[in-house]
DNA sequence: AAAACTATTATTAGATA
DNA sequence: GTATCTAATAATAGTTT
C-alpha cells in the first residue's frame, strides 16, 4: 500500500468568487447540501417553516422547503406589502386597467345598441302608422313611387336587423371566445415554461430526525 | 478578578424539537444568522442567487435574498410548471376566460354598430336624394305632412346619433374605467395586505465580502 | 434580550478513490 | 459527477457580562 499522508486537511479560503470552474462546482454542491442540512436542523429544533431556493451556477433551480416551498412563498408574498413597483405589479395594473376599459366599452356599446334599437322601432312604428292611416294624404309632389319603395325596404331591413342583433347580443352575454386580449400585456401570465426533470425528491442525504422535510433538488 | 473557568463549551444536542421556550428562541436566533451567513457565503463563493424565507416560532417572517427574494421567487415560480391545480391557477384561467369573453362581445358589438351606422347613412342618403330630386313626384295619397316631418326628424336624429357614437367609440378605445369586472374573480389579485414594519434592512451582522447581499429581517 | 467567551462539535478544503 | 478521508477551520451550546 502506497499510503501517502498527503492532505493538509481543510484550508482557509477567502470568501470571494472561486475562479476555477470545476472547483466552484464542487464547492457549490458541498455547501448547498450543508446549507439545506442546517435548514432542516433549524426546522426540527425550532419547529419553524423554511423555504430556500437556489439557482446553481448552471442555472438549475434547487429548493428546500418545510413543509413546501410553494406554501411558504404564498405566505410570504401575502404578508409582504407590494415592496417596490415591480414589473409584475405594473403588468397586473395594466391588465386590470385593460379589463376595466373593455368593460366600460362593452357597457357603453350595449347602451348605444339599446338606443339604436329603440329608435329603429320608433321609425318602424311611424312607418306603419303612415301606411295604415295617412298614405292617401301625403303631398303628391314629394316622393316618387320608386323612392318610397326603396325607403320602405330600407326601414324594414333596419327593423329586422335590430331585432336580430338584440337576440344575438343576449346570446353572446354567456359564451364565446376571442383573440384581441392575447395581443395585450397578458401573455406573460400564461408563459409557464415546462422544464421536465427540474426537481426530484431526494431526502436521503439528511438525518431528518423529527419531521418530514420536503426536499427537492436536481444535480447539475 | 473572579475568573471562574466554568463553561464546558459546546455540548452535543439531539436534533429534535427544543422543549424550553426561551432556549429555543436563542437557538433560533443563532442558527438563523448562521444559516443566512452560510447562504451569503455560497452567494459570494459561487456567484449564485439564493432566497430564504423563514417563519419564526412567533410567526414573524425573516428572509434573506440575493439579489432579492421577490425576483428569485418569480424566477422559481415561472420555471416550476403548475405543480398541482392550485386555486391561483384556477382563478387565472377563469379571469382569462372572462377577458376573452369580454373581448369577443366587444368585437361583435363594434361590428354591429358599424353595420347600424352604415345602414343609418344609407337611409340618410336615400332621404337626401329623395328631398333633392323626387319630392314633387311623390304620390299625393301616401303621407300626411305631419307624418313626413316626423319621419324626417327621426331620420336626422338617427344620423346625428350614429355620428356621435362613432366618435365616442374612437375616444373610448384609449381611456375610461368601469366597475363590472370588479365583481368577477379578479379581486384576489389586488388584495395585497399591507403590514408596515414587517421587514427592515439590516445587513451589518454579516461579513459580506464581495456582493451587496439584500438582507431583510425583523426581530421577535 | 443581545454580545462575549470558550470548549467542543460540525463542517468542509483539498486530496484520493 | 460523487464518496470518502483527514486535518484544519467554522459554528455553536452553555455560560457569563
Amino acid at each position: 500500500m502506497s499510503k501517502k499522508k498527503s492532505s493538509l486537511g481543510r484550508q482557509k479560503i477567502p470568501i470571494e468568487k472561486i475562479p476555477k470552474k470545476s472547483h466552484l462546482q464542487v464547492t457549490f454542491s458541498k455547501r448547498r447540501s450543508g446549507l439545506f442540512k442546517k435548514a432542516s436542523e433549524l426546522c426540527t429544533l425550532c419547529g419553524v417553516e423554511i423555504a430556500i431556493v437556489v439557482f446553481s451556477p448552471a442555472d438549475k433551480a434547487f429548493s428546500f422547503g418545510h413543509p413546501e416551498v410553494e406554501s411558504i412563498i404564498d405566505r410570504y408574498l401575502s404578508r409582504n406589502p407590494p415592496p417596490e413597483c415591480s414589473a409584475h405589479q405594473l403588468v397586473e395594473a395594466h391588465r386590470n386597467a385593460n379589463v376595466r376599459d373593455l368593460n366600460m366599452q362593452l357597457t357603453q356599446l350595449l347602451n348605444h345598441l339599446e338606443v339604436e334599437k329603440k329608435r329603429g322601432e320608433e321609425l318602424d312604428h311611424v312607418r306603419k302608422a303612415r301606411q295604415r292611416q295617412f298614405w292617401w294624404e301625403s303631398p303628391i309632389d314629394e316622393l316618387g313611387l320608386h323612392e318610397l319603395l326603396q325607403l320602405k325596404v330600407s326601414i324594414e331591413d333596419l327593423k329586422k336587423n335590430l331585432g336580430k342583433h338584440a337576440s344575438k347580443i343576449m346570446m353572446e352575454q354567456s359564451n364565446m371566445s376571442s383573440q384581441i386580449v392575447a395581443a395585450n400585456g397578458l401573455g406573460r401570465f400564461d408563459a409557464f415554461e415546462t422544464k421536465p426533470g427540474a426537481g426530484m425528491n431526494i431526502a436521503s442525504t439528511l438525518p431528518n430526525n423529527a419531521y418530514y422535510l420536503g426536499f427537492r433538488h436536481a444535480y447539475l
